[in-house]
Formats: structure tokens, sequence, C-alpha cells
DNA sequence: GTAATAATAGGAATTATTACTATTTATATT
DNA sequence: AATATAAATAGTAATAATTCCTATTATTAC
């Protein structure tokens, strides 16, 4: 893999995140940069952070996040505001459980929770 | 909400199989009976069956599976073979850690682990 | 400096889903 | 049974997210 200032600055803007950015915005933030990058640079590239392992790459309804955070961690998704909350809640024996239960590999583990943050307190107006 | 033998067909549909099928599959088969229904009113009735609650909207990578298993569950996704395997793995405990913890109000727990299922067993060839 | 080829820009193509609208059809009312 | 109503449909256009294609550019090895 050769070096590309492309790559570089895709690999800077979604590190320099917490907000688990789409492509397009990473794209946006890129053309800053790099005024004339291609969408398809961004996705090719950050397709390749994740092969990588330098990124996550989290599926948020129909499309898809991406994450420098690769701690093993889930969301809480808010569907009031959209806010994907980075919580941890399942331990990682996950993958070994469904190894000897299953017999299955586990590459990864993706929880979303979805529901309404506390943002928009529901669990007062709720007699 | 009145009576349509569309929307009965799909329900039908949607009940007979455990492949947790995508629109598109459930357009095919409601063709055999319905010839000329079309695409549209499979996705506003698939929708329409998920607020009754009648069918569970999976997030299956970017596109929407529907499944009429209401029970509470997990799945692992097997990159190879796509297959999608009912498993139960999450306690409804966790809307309620969620509640205390976060004050997040959680309606659904969608958790799926992307890995390799055991009809491809790279356990035995990983020496 | 030159050759080889990885990576890019720009746009076209694809896929999944939603939106629009004229027509059809289930139901309630007479 | 005929009629009025509005819900639901068929067919198609539109949108959104992502991938694919190709001629050009730029990094690296020599």
């Amino acid at each position: 893999m050769r070096f590309s200032l492309q790559m570089e600055t895709i690999k800077g803007i979604v590190y320099s995140t917490n907000s688990h950015p789409t492509a397009d915005w990473v794209f946006g933030q890129a053309k800053k940069k790099l005024p004339n990058i291609s969408l398809g640079t961004v996705y090719r590239n950050l397709k390749r952070l994740s092969k990588k392992g330098n990124v996550r790459m989290i599926h948020d309804g129909t499309v898809i996040r991406y994450d420098w955070n690769r701690e093993p961690h889930d969301h809480l998704k808010c569907k009031v505001c959209g806010d994907l909350i980075d919580v941890r809640l399942i331990d990682e024996d996950i993958k070994k459980t469904v190894m000897k239960k299953y017999k299955f590999e586990a590459d990864d583990v993706e929880m979303t929770i979805i529901g309404t943050c506390n943002k928009h307190n529901t669990i007062m107006e709720k007699k």
C-alpha cells in the first residue's frame, strides 16, 4: 500500500471526531483540505482502513458509519435526535460463547439499542 | 385499517419462512399469487406490519430483512454464506440496565454477530 | 530520469427504498 | 343493491447510499 495524501487526510478526519461520521460527512470535511478529492476515494479508503483494522464500520440503519474507536463497545441510538452513544454492555466472552454453543467463529459483535436518549426525557412525562 | 388481499398475502409469506426475507424476496413470492402486485405495496405493508408489531425489521448490513419471530433474539451472520442464524444471547435486563445507567428508554435491542458459521468449519483448518 | 503500477478524479451504474398520482376497491350508509 | 368515502394499490419516477469504470496522475523501485 502506497502513501497517498487523500488516505492520510481521511484517516485524520475520522480520528478527529467522536461523531461516528458517514462517508458523506468525511467527504465534506476532506474537501476543505483537498478541494477536488472524490467521493469514490473516500469510500475506497474508508473500506481499506476498515480492512486494515484502523477503523470500525458500524451499520446505522441503512447507512454506514465509521468509528476510530476499536475498543469493543456498543451503541445506543436515539430515534429522536439520531445520536449514537457509545456504551460498554457486552463482555468479550460472548465470542467464546457462540463458538462453544454454535461453532460460530465471531469476528465482530454489533449491538445497537434503539430508543430515546435522556435529552428528550420522556421518563418524567410518562405518568 | 382495511382488509386487503395484498396485505394478507404479504403477511402470510413472511410468516411462512424462517429465512429473514428481504422486501424483494417477498415481492417475488407475492407475484406468484398476485401477478401484478407492486414492490411499493410490499414495502408499504411490511412497514405497516412492523408498526403494528406483527413483524420485526432487522438491519442486515445495508438491507432490511423482516422476521415474524418477535421473541427477543439475536443473530449470527455468516460472512461466507450470508445466513442469519437465530440465537438467544442477551437477556431482557439490558433494557433496564441502559435505563438505569444512561436514562435511555430502549425500544429494541439489535445484536448481530458477524463471523463464520459451522458450515464452513475453519476451526479445523486453522492449525 | 524512467518504468511499473497503485491510487485518484469524475462520472456512470447499481441497489435499496421512498414518494407520487391516477385508479381501484373495501366498507359504511342508504 | 346502488352510492359515497377514503384507504390501498399499481406503476412509475425520484432519492440516497454505495460501488464500479476508465483515463489520468503520482508514488516508489530501479
